[in-house]
DNA sequence: CACTTCGACGGGCAAATACTCACAAAGCCT
DNA sequence: AGGCTTTGTGAGTATTTGCCCGTCGAAGTG
């Protein structure tokens, strides 16, 4: 027989064991376990709650989520974030939008369940164009959408993946394009345009957002940014050269999650991306391709949610 | 997306672990937990209930409690045995498999760890079969699993209780059930069926798994084997006569743990019971009903190793 | 199309559980 | 020894949980 083994430290723990296994295993009630142990309930509520305190007791879920829990933990707490969500991956296709959307969908609906008023803005892309498909109609008049970023290039023409017509059109809500292009052509332009009452209208919504959703852009040759249009391939290599990693609403920020001071974003007319804010500003993005610009959004607290895949948060954790 | 992921079905699992993973990893309590699901306390009252009721929720706890040390000491010196655990009895449910099956589950999740190939073989019984359960789901490709007897009788009809099945599913392993039926109808039949080809590969198996866990069945009229229909009133009364006093995996010993040189034996297709092997061969059992199978089972070293009650523990070592 | 059945929902309530507080016993320092 | 801190205890109370039951809507049925 060791030392310690009968201190009165022991005893307790072992009484504290007994009881947690009483509890939680054969599903006593703390007055059984009271009377089968011969002490107070109070006392075996005490040794019940020790157990767990003194980590005795060890729960796990039995169950794909419960490893997305996990995960989705593990990044608030490395990031600080106010919401996370990953949502399990198809091993086969674990970069597919859909259950991402459904996800990010789940939480939009949330808001929109809100009988008072709620400002909703939002970004542009593939992920939350999937998002909008992903939620049922429903009538939300109260509410209002407001755009981030503008919908069109310096010639016009219409960007796809613009999800805020599309939310407005479901919901039957009144919504605010943003009423701009992307890019100005140079920084004077862009700062006369500001001036406009109905810029400034919707920027100022777009501040006071009770829920925002944003993708995230990578900065390589298969970025959204692009791909679509928005930048040459000349631009993209100076961005490169500048560190640019990703891009949130057309905001190219570096691997801090800076926004980088560059002629790009100079010309950059999307609303404001305020810092870590404490209204919900949730990115929505899942992809090995996007993982540099999503740990920057994240270390830069450009964002202070997250909604991803599983494949990824494991990525982005263990880089 | 493969078609069951956003069934109704699914969809309400998923929130049930969700739910349970809330409550009892994160300690939220049910009004948190409907708030952040968004649904009212009653929902995340039965989501909670629900995990807990379709096994999502593992518990178990982790304390070597010092009485039960001491049994399964004074248990393993008695007996030679290898390895013996003996976990907590509620005092008025002495014998519930669930707390030996927690026990025997973590055993078993030690072997299939291993990066290395390990052979696993198992009986039968309500013992394995809980213990599976309590196995957490986890992908051992590496490893192989053997069933020590058949799964079926005579006329072909399947027994229930069969461990291997799950077991390999819930670990993804490739699994090798015994084929053959639990008794051949005579002797001959039985030398013929195993000179297939299968069953010594299978035997084989057997011989050289890294881990056995086995199953006792007692031979009163509570004999699971008279219970299943593997055996006849008759044949039990013919058992007893010649001293029969339990059996593991269907293979019939008397007190001292000899098999029973007769008839019935003669027609047992399972694999061949080692006498004291090298390799870890441990039973699954607790009840009063089994204390003298189980006692004779360690007499005879038909086993080296032990899981058992602490109210079994301590009529054993009474006796 | 009306009717029945079934399952889910949420309100309400009683039981179970967690927390607070005041006090007493035990260890400890001077 | 005496005062001090620490630790456990029981009583009382607030919170949380489990369950019953009436209601409602969806799906099935004649």
């Amino acid at each position: 027989m060791n030392a310690g083994r009968f201190s009165p430290d022991a005893v307790r723990l072992d009484d504290a064991a007994r009881a947690g296994w009483l509890y939680y295993v054969a599903g006593n009630t703390q007055d059984e376990i009271a009377r089968k142990l011969g002490v107070s309930r109070q006392s075996a509520q005490r040794l019940v709650a020790m157990a767990v305190s003194e980590k005795l007791i060890k729960v796990r879920v039995d169950h794909p989520i419960a490893r997305c829990m996990d995960l989705a933990g593990a990044l608030s707490d490395r990031f600080g974030l106010a919401s996370c969500e990953v949502v399990p991956s198809d091993p086969d296709a674990p970069d597919l939008l859909t259950g991402i959307a459904i996800a990010a969908a789940a939480e939009l609906e949330r808001t929109l369940k809100s009988p008072e008023r709620r400002i909703v803005s939002l970004g542009t892309g593939r992920a939350l164009k999937a998002t909008v498909e992903q939620l049922p109609r429903m009538s939300c008049p109260q509410h209002v959408i407001v755009s981030r970023l503008g919908n069109m290039m310096q010639d016009g023409s219409a960007s796809p993946y613009n999800a805020t017509i599309s939310l407005a059109e479901r919901i039957g809500a009144p919504h605010y394009p943003y009423p701009l292009p992307v890019l100005a052509r140079h920084p004077a332009e862009l700062s006369a345009m500001r001036n406009q009452e109905a810029v400034q209208n919707t920027i100022r919504l777009c501040e006071r957002a009770d829920l925002s959703l944003v993708g995230i852009g990578q900065m390589d040759r298969s970025a959204p940014m692009f791909l679509d249009g928005f930048a040459s391939a000349a631009e993209m290599d100076e961005l490169a050269a500048l560190g640019a990693v990703g891009e949130i609403t057309s905001w190219v920020y570096d691997r801090e999650g800076r926004i980088i001071d560059c002629a790009f974003n100079e010309r950059v007319a999307s609303a404001p991306l305020p810092r870590a804010g404490e209204r919900p500003m949730i990115a929505v993005a899942t992809g090995e391709a996007k993982l540099p610009a999503i740990r920057a959004a994240l270390v830069g607290h450009l964002v202070n949610g997250l909604i991803t895949s599983e494949a990824t948060a494991e990525r982005l954790l263990a880089g």
